[in-house]
DNA sequence: CGATCGTTTGATCCGCATCAAGATAGGTGG
DNA sequence: CCACCTATCTTGATGCGGATCAAACGATCG
């Protein structure tokens, strides 16, 4: 099973002929079977890695011995941006296949090495890590204002985007248990949560789910949500995705506090 | 009152006499009263800011008319060094003056045209962009983890390291109120927070912090916590500081789901 | 000396984690 | 085809942490 990374990435698709001869000389590209490892917490880093096919979860483990999903990703993501400038030496969380995964590797000190033309090499990294770098906050927002049953809905209708569903009927692409995980919640939580959203049009039964009203979902989380991955969903139905500000209204001057009020019975 | 930023900051530190006259020319210092915005979220985005002096709140306000700090901001930072690279054209936060601030400021369109140099005009850019990733990554980990007394110790410490505190003796740089929102946690909450931390040998006494036993403040976070900022602070005693990995052991395989234990009456 | 701001403290309530017991489904072997 | 098994999910009962509302307290200031 031969793969042209190349031609499959978009994260190299707009560098030239010779770029990209460079890079073929200089990656691999290697099939990972589902619950295999791509790299360990605390192992030394040494390549820079991209999906080129599969399901892989990125999370951290305490020292107790429980984990911390940070991240689920798929085709065109690459897995540790971040590590190719970091002043670490080893790998900060885990990276376990899901479904079985094809990996493109490229060795972290040629990267490094070749940091000045970075740019030209690969204009579309530099995106992606400041596209992770938002993810994360506005993870940090959700995490401590929505409720779980906001966070689910915003966390479905913002599937849809990267998988090309169509919100009004698509089919869970993971288990629960692994998105419940990654929304930082317990699967009985999740579980529980998923009822409450029937009132607001989502329905989700077994692995379907069904978006029936769009600006009713949209409702459920953008009193609280700003940056809103869940307004792509709209997006998808009318123009391309891009990510909207919920926000039109300024708002108080003087508070400082975080003091948001619950959404009656969610 | 006169600032040479280059002389100044340490972002621009190693750069050569070229680029730094390319930086002077382009660039422009601004004093901003206590109070006032530099920007607002939904602003179009304009400059790129670095703060040269002062005390500088980012948040975003929802909707609903409350507000979640993301960051404070001290001289050294930048303010909002993935806008270079966003594609986005609004600001997606508001950054309010805390503490009477200077400001550098550059052209976020001169930035841009001259992002095939970043990489020599400002080596660092990248590196605090990362930082700062990692740094969001943190937050959104430790606000699903850890209890609020724990949050506390984590950043009571972790002041420590920008502003070279000791950590058996200091005073907090800015108000109560602040630091809450900057934990997500309501000031009630905070305040009640303190009064747990006495058993752990971190007293608060009105604006006065003692960390009286580095050991146990740090045995109060590393159970949950793995990237642990805290472990910083033993690191300003001992040696240079930089990031520590707490988790020496590996966690269990199988298991996917978030599952924290509480630390007893903490 | 009232007034305002920042902080503490109290009482109450709700959301979610936790523990634990069913339920459903896919897979295997007899 | 059915009994069995395990993985995945649902549902129930309970408890704790922290948000919320509200009142009191201490400072600083005109």
């Amino acid at each position: 099973m031969f793969i042209d990374p190349m031609a499959t990435l978009p994260l190299f698709g707009d560098i030239g002929p010779v770029e990209s001869r460079l890079l073929s000389e200089n990656s691999r590209v290697r099939a990972y079977p589902k619950g295999a490892y791509i790299f360990r917490q605390g192992a030394d880093i040494q390549n820079f890695y991209v999906v080129c096919k599969g399901t892989v979860q990125v999370y951290r483990g305490t020292p107790d011995g429980h984990e911390i999903t940070s991240d689920i990703l798929i085709a065109g993501d690459c897995v540790n941006a971040e590590e190719i400038i970091a002043l670490d030496t080893a790998h900060t969380a885990n990276t376990r296949i899901v479904e079985e995964a094809i990996i493109l590797e490229l060795p972290i000190h040629w990267m490094r090495d070749n940091m000045n033309d970075l740019a030209r090499l690969a204009p579309r990294l530099l995106v992606g890590l400041a596209d992770r770098l938002r993810g994360a906050l506005k993870d940090a927002e959700h995490f401590s204002t929505l409720s779980a049953p906001q966070l689910i809905a915003c966390y479905l209708q913002s599937l849809c985007v990267p998988y090309g569903f169509d919100p009004r009927s698509f089919d869970l692409p993971y288990s629960k248990t692994l998105i419940a995980s990654r929304l930082h919640m317990e699967l009985a939580t999740f579980s529980r949560s998923l009822k409450k959203l029937k009132p607001f049009g989502i329905v989700v039964t077994g692995n379907h789910v069904a978006i029936t009203n769009l600006k009713k979902a949209e409702r459920l989380v953008c009193n609280r949500c700003t940056i809103t991955e869940t307004c792509r969903t709209r997006a998808l139905l009318d123009r391309p995705p891009t990510v909207v500000l919920c926000t039109p209204g300024m708002n108080g001057e003087r508070q400082t506090g975080l003091r948001v009020p619950q959404v009656a019975g969610v």
